[in-house]
DNA sequence: CTCGTGACGGCGA
DNA sequence: ATCGCCGCCACGA
């Protein structure tokens, strides 16, 4: 696996790993952070959010309570009509620990498995 | 070059 | 169970 070389950008493999969540699931900062192999930067992954590129799927990153960050440009309403777009729509994530809408760590491994 | 801060979250008290 | 502190990487001043 490719995972050794992480420290060539936390950036670089956040990125690459949001391009890997599926259209129809959310995942959170923490969980995002641990794949890239650090389990208490979910910080960074915010902060590198805000200043990546748009075609990115920020708005299906999640906070730990299920729902959009507080600094979201336009309010969580925004959040919200993007998710529904995505067919996802509000989920009471906190309740039913996100159902089977939330990606983590062990579904990235199945689908690195699976290419 | 250094310092502070940030779309968060884990862990200790 | 809640409250508060610390950390992690990147980037702007």
């Amino acid at each position: 696996m490719d995972e050794p070389h992480i420290q060539k950008g936390f950036r670089e493999e956040i990125y690459k790993l949001m391009r890997l969540l599926p259209n129809d699931k959310v995942t959170t900062y923490g969980d995002l952070a641990a794949m890239a192999g650090q389990p208490r930067a979910a910080r960074i992954v915010g902060g590198i959010a805000h200043q990546g590129p748009d075609d990115l799927p920020w708005h299906r990153l999640v906070n730990r309570e299920g729902g959009l960050a507080i600094g979201f440009p336009g309010g969580q309403d925004v959040q919200l009509q993007l998710l529904q777009a995505d067919d996802i729509g509000c989920v009471d994530y906190k309740i039913d620990n996100f159902g089977e809408r939330r990606w983590r760590p062990q579904d990235l491994d199945l689908n690195l498995r699976l290419l």
